[in-house]
DNA sequence: ACATTAAGTGATT
DNA sequence: AATCACTTAATGT
């Protein structure tokens, strides 16, 4: 096992740090489905994500809930870092898509490895950005885009992170996920299916070119 | 065969 | 784009 982790951070980190997160990380399965992080938890650690796909969603008070963008395999959750520092409660949830493996860090090594790893460093800023960037086009779907784009764009990201061409999933799922209603999510479906975009089945999405 | 759950559809707001 | 009310289809027991 250890030689694995060296394995998947060599190419990211300096060996000594490799050798911390090694000494330090917990590794925990996840199944579908499970929470990484529900609205309201501490965050008294952070995670890597080592295989497998989390959705991370939003979640108002009235249990309205939009999916905002996913996480895979080398991905970090950056709402976390933000939080790290403070005893701040998590403002989102986190959701596994598929069975997943993620190694836990506690947030007392965060401040420490900043400042004593180059590596690390980069690895946060890099990520934050990155999640920054899918946030902005969350923001921008949600605010400029119709729901056939929205969907669209869902579609097409699942597609892209569970590296599938066929989703196991019913529409009202795919509603809860874009905050809309289950028969909405089925006519604009029809529709796509109609452009021979995709193939529609009971449980199951086939999809051809998004 | 029957019950349950997913998906399709017209009409209305 | 949401909601209602209803139908049809697929699947489990």
């Amino acid at each position: 096992m250890k030689d694995k982790l060296k394995d998947f951070f060599a190419h990211q980190f300096e060996s000594k740090l490799i050798d911390e997160i090694v000494k330090v990380g917990k590794v925990k399965f996840y199944r579908e489905g499970e929470h990484l992080m529900s609205v309201g938890d501490k965050i008294s650690f952070f995670p890597f994500l080592l295989r497998g796909v989390f959705k991370v969603l939003s979640e108002d008070d009235a249990g309205n809930e939009v999916v905002l963008y996913f996480l895979e395999r080398g991905d970090t959750c950056a709402c976390v870092f933000i939080n790290s520092l403070s005893e701040v409660k998590s403002c989102i949830r986190v959701v596994a898509e598929t069975d997943s493996e993620v190694i836990l860090i506690d947030v007392d090594h965060f401040d420490e490895w900043m400042v004593k790893y180059k590596s690390f460093r980069h690895y946060v800023l890099e990520s934050y950005n990155l999640r920054l960037k899918e946030m902005i086009e969350a923001i921008d779907t949600l605010a400029f885009k119709k729901m056939d784009q929205r969907l669209l764009k869902y579609l097409h990201d699942k597609v892209q992170v569970l590296r599938v061409t066929t989703l196991n999933t019913t529409h009202q799922d795919i509603a809860y996920d874009l905050n809309t209603s289950r028969v909405v999510v089925s006519r604009l479906l029809k529709q796509l299916e109609n452009e021979g975009k995709i193939k529609l089945k009971r449980n199951r999405i086939e999809i051809f070119d998004i």
